[in-house]
DNA sequence: TTAAATGCAAATCGTTTGCATCTGT
DNA sequence: ACAGATGCAAACGATTTGCATTTAA
């Protein structure tokens, strides 16, 4: 029961369709989120949500992430490498992926397996647990760094002095 | 290669082992990180650091758990359950484990699967990834929870509002 | 019309830092 | 003796909140 045109559906239409009321700031920030690929942080979405109306506010940033995530339309992650602990923000897709952060360059790839669903059912069965979001982070170091960190001489175990 | 009597490796001693000084601090809040089982938050620990030397300060809390991190001796955890968005620790253990959490009730359950094991191979084979940290994080609702909310009559889609 | 949503500014909270002092080694 | 570690208090940065005002339905 979709449209004709295949067309993603709109994180506007799914909150108008809870009764959530369609006010012009929201169409920015939801438009924002949907067009930007990749994650979002509270920051990153007010800057380029400002790009497109000057007057959105960071409350209201917080306001719709925090209401999209009770949604569950977006996922809230805490990717480990960026050091300022903030929080980042996806759309919620098809597929549940594991993020790789590389410790060294800092790039955030996602990783899609079958193990993750297998996982998933394993644990709904054996727990009688309902599953509502997954969150799966793994730090480390990426085949490019590790590459350019052995072309440097030896890998040795980073000291953490 | 141990020692006679399987004793748990102390934190300590893995400490002075690196060359890190084995101040009176340290031994408090690393004996109260290896008695406490679960996890703990920085707050958590200091309260409980006090109960053994009142004069244990945050600020030496927060300098600890960074140490213990990067000499990964003890992981870091962003639960998604308990609203304060404050980050959890826990003892690198033997073998990784997911943490369910439950929205309802707040409890956390650490799963263990072999599932774990062949994703992270799979990981480290088609990405060349080296990993040193994986944080696996389930939210939803335990057994528990979903009995006793069924009995109360249905289990509705929660409302977000 | 009116409950919901926003803007603004102040407050909160976890965490970090500078600097003077102390303490393992 | 001296680099490393601590305590203290102030600073920080992300997020949240109270309240008066605006706006979608």
């Amino acid at each position: 029961m979709r449209a004709l045109h295949p067309k993603r559906p709109s994180l506007l239409d799914a909150l108008v369709a809870k009764g959530f009321r369609a006010t012009s700031q929201r169409k920015v920030l939801l438009e924002t989120i949907q067009t930007a690929e990749g994650r979002l942080n509270a920051a990153n979405l007010l800057h380029l949500a400002r790009q497109r109306d000057p007057h959105v506010d960071r409350a209201t940033v917080y306001r719709t992430l925090d209401l999209l995530k009770r949604l569950r339309l977006v996922d809230e992650l805490d990717l480990m490498h960026p050091s300022g602990e903030k929080h980042h923000y996806e759309m919620r897709g098809a597929r549940d992926h594991v993020h790789l952060a590389c410790f060294s360059c800092g790039a955030i790839k996602e990783f899609v397996s079958p193990f993750i669903d297998r996982l998933k059912r394993q644990i709904a069965r054996q727990n009688g647990f309902d599953i509502r979001v997954i969150r799966l982070e793994i730090g480390g170091r990426c085949r490019d760094c590790r590459a350019a960190a052995s072309k440097r001489g030896g890998d040795p175990e980073q000291s953490a002095k």
